[in-house]
DNA sequence: CTATTATTTCAGTAAATTCTGAAATCACAG
DNA sequence: CTGTGATTTCAGAATTTACTGAAATAATAG
């Protein structure tokens, strides 16, 4: 492995962590070393620099497009397949809960909205039918709260998170001038 | 498998994702089988229901155990370990983001402050030094705001996530009355 | 202590996945 | 076209992970 000390710590660390994702070693360590690179790098210079073959590079390329977490790019005068990651780590950071939503929510939800279609025949579907439909309103929420997150410009979701819990005196004294809900109304005990 | 129809595709749905998740096939089933079921199963149950054998029921619960994912209980009168899923599915949730957030965030970043320790020592080492610095701060960010979202109870968080993008115009107008940040002040164009 | 039942461990096997080299395909310059 | 280099595909090998049955261990009742 062709790589300085930190890139190469880096990189070995992102391979191990990668199986702890859905990822194998080679995609995460192909991601970590583009993700570290100044520039595009080519097949053949990942192969250079971590040691795989060609075909597992190729393949590893092909699923890293596949999570729409490369970019493609081409050198005047030089028709090899460049690849970089977006310099802007928030694009980064959408682009892999998009696809983890795609993948590992959006097909659950799916299902669960199927199986609640079906009428319950004994007591025992009844209460299972009860627990899936509290799980199917659970991901809901937190889906529909994502979709809405993730219309922010970056620099109002940087500004919302950075916020914290801070947010919660605030809207403490926001509900007081433009109230919200009036299913539970202000007190002047929360916050 | 001696389910029900509806318990019968819950489970095998929870397998098949289960492997999208970093936890095997088996393990989902026995925890969609919990999840499912209204009193606690005792490991030969499980067995009976899904059909694997015994020692693979044993150490499935004993990873759902150390994902803090499972319950153990006892019935008077009776030696045998039972096990179910809290009732409260926010507990569920707020045990999953803990647990995957302490195996694959909380390494990666004491990985990312250790490396940007080392002083870079050439023109790529600076450049990985920097990029190696935006992902630790990003990365500090988000749970930063995670771990302040975990201390509210769960009654303000489900309030705050069904706020969504409403938010955003409420801080708006609560920034004029009790002003956070100087650097971006109000222009009355947001929301 | 002994018998009985519950649970875990573990070595070996089965299954799934990752990886490779060789061959096929593709893309384009001459 | 033809030739050259880039990329992909794919069958099989290597590796890793999952699963099983048998044996060991643990827990408790008598």
């Amino acid at each position: 492995m062709q790589l300085s000390p930190l890139q190469q710590e880096f990189v070995l660390h992102f391979g191990e962590m990668g199986s702890r994702w859905g990822i194998n070693r080679t995609v995460g360590q192909i991601y970590a070393l583009l993700f570290l690179e100044p520039a595009p790098l080519n097949a053949e210079q990942i192969v250079e620099r971590l040691g795989f073959s060609r075909s597992n590079v190729s393949m590893g390329l092909k699923e890293l497009q596949a999570w729409n977490l490369v970019r493609l790019k081409h050198l005047p005068d030089d028709r090899r397949d460049y690849f970089t990651t977006p310099d802007d780590l928030w694009e980064i950071v959408r682009t892999l809960v998009d696809e983890r939503k795609k993948r590992e929510i959006d097909p659950t939800l799916s299902k669960l909205r199927e199986l609640q279609m079906q009428t319950p025949s004994s007591p025992a579907e009844e209460h299972a039918h009860q627990r899936i439909g509290e799980l199917r309103e659970l991901i809901e929420l937190l889906t529909g709260w994502y979709g809405d997150m993730n219309r922010l410009e970056t620099e109002r979701l940087v500004q919302l998170l950075a916020l914290g819990s801070k947010l919660q005196s605030l809207i403490g004294k926001a509900e007081k001038i433009v109230p919200l809900s009036r299913k539970a109304p202000a007190t002047g005990k929360e916050g």
